[in-house]
DNA sequence: GTCCAAACAAGTAAAGACGT
DNA sequence: ACGTCTTTACTTGTTTGGAC
C-alpha cells in the first residue's frame, strides 16, 4: 500500500510551529533556525495548496484549515511513537522526570515505581524548569504552579491548594505509555510532607 | 503623560553549502 | 540533481529609556 503523504520533515516542523505558535520556539526544539521551519512550513503549504499559518507580526496563529489539521497530524507522531516505545526490547525506555527546584525528591519512591513498571527507566534532573522541557533536556517536567503553556498539557498531580505541582509534558508525547504510566504513579502518591529537612540536589541516572 | 529614537525580536526571502 | 539547512539582509512591530 502506498500512503500519500507530504514530507515528514515538513510535519514535524508544522506540528512543532503549531504547537508552539512559534517558529522560533520549534525551531529550537527540533534543533534547528527559524529560517529552516519557516521553510519547512511554507513548502508544506505549497505542497496542500492550504495556509495552515496566519503570519501576524512577531505572532502566528493557526488558520481554521490547520487546527483542522493539526490533531490528526499530534496523533500520527503520537502513534509512530507509541509503535516506536513497543517496538524496543523491554527496559530500554529512558523516561527523563525534570523536577523544580522546591520539590522533595524522597516523596517519589522510584524503587516502587520500577518494581512496577519494569519496562521504564527514570532518570531525574533537579533542578529543571520549562527551559530543560523545552530544549527538550527532559521528556516531562514536575513544575511549580505551571497550569498552563501552549504546545504542553498541565495536569495537576496533587490536591492541595495554592499553585501547587504540575506534570507538564509536551502534546505530542503527552499520551505516551511511560508518560502516562508516570503520570498515574505520581497521583497514587501520599499527599505532600512538610519540608523541615529536605537536602534536594539529587541528579543521576536510574535504570531498571 | 506623551513623544521619539534606538534597540530588540520575529519572520521572510534569497543565495549558497552540504550530503546523498 | 535534489532535499535540507544555514547565513545574511531585510522588513515590521514592540519595548525601552530619555527628554519635554
Amino acid at each position: 500500500m502506498t500512503y500519500a503523504l507530504p514530507p515528514l520533515n515538513a510535519l514535524r516542523a508544522f506540528e512543532a510551529a503549531a504547537r508552539h505558535l512559534s517558529f522560533k520556539l520549534a525551531a529550537h526544539e527540533l534543533h534547528v533556525t527559524p529560517g529552516a521551519v519557516g521553510q519547512q512550513v511554507k513548502a508544506l503549504e505549497a505542497r496542500l495548496g492550504v495556509q495552515l499559518f496566519e503570519r501576524l507580526h512577531k505572532q502566528l496563529i493557526l488558520t481554521e484549515a490547520g487546527q483542522a489539521y493539526l490533531p490528526g497530524i499530534s496523533e500520527g507522531f503520537r502513534h509512530i511513537a507509541d509503535a516506536t516505545s513497543q517496538l524496543k526490547p523491554a527496559g530500554t525506555v529512558l523516561l527523563q522526570v525534570g523536577v523544580h527546584g522546591s520539590y522533595d525528591l524522597r516523596r517519589l519512591d522510584l524503587a516502587a515505581f520500577r518494581s512496577t513498571h519494569a519496562e521504564i527507566g527514570v532518570r531525574m534532573l533537579q533542578p529543571a524548569g520549562l527551559h530543560e522541557l523545552v530544549e527538550g533536556k527532559v521528556d516531562v517536567l514536575i513544575a511549580r504552579g505551571v497550569s498552563r503553556h501552549p504546545g504542553y498539557r498541565c495536569e495537576r498531580i496533587d490536591e492541595g491548594s495554592g499553585a501547587g505541582d504540575w506534570l507538564v509534558a509536551p502534546e505530542g508525547t503527552a499520551d505516551c505509555p511511560e508518560i502516562v504510566s508516570f503520570r498515574a504513579w505520581l497521583r497514587a502518591l501520599p499527599a505532600a510532607k512538610p519540608l523541615a529537612d529536605r537536602r534536594p540536589r539529587l541528579v543521576g541516572g536510574v535504570r531498571s
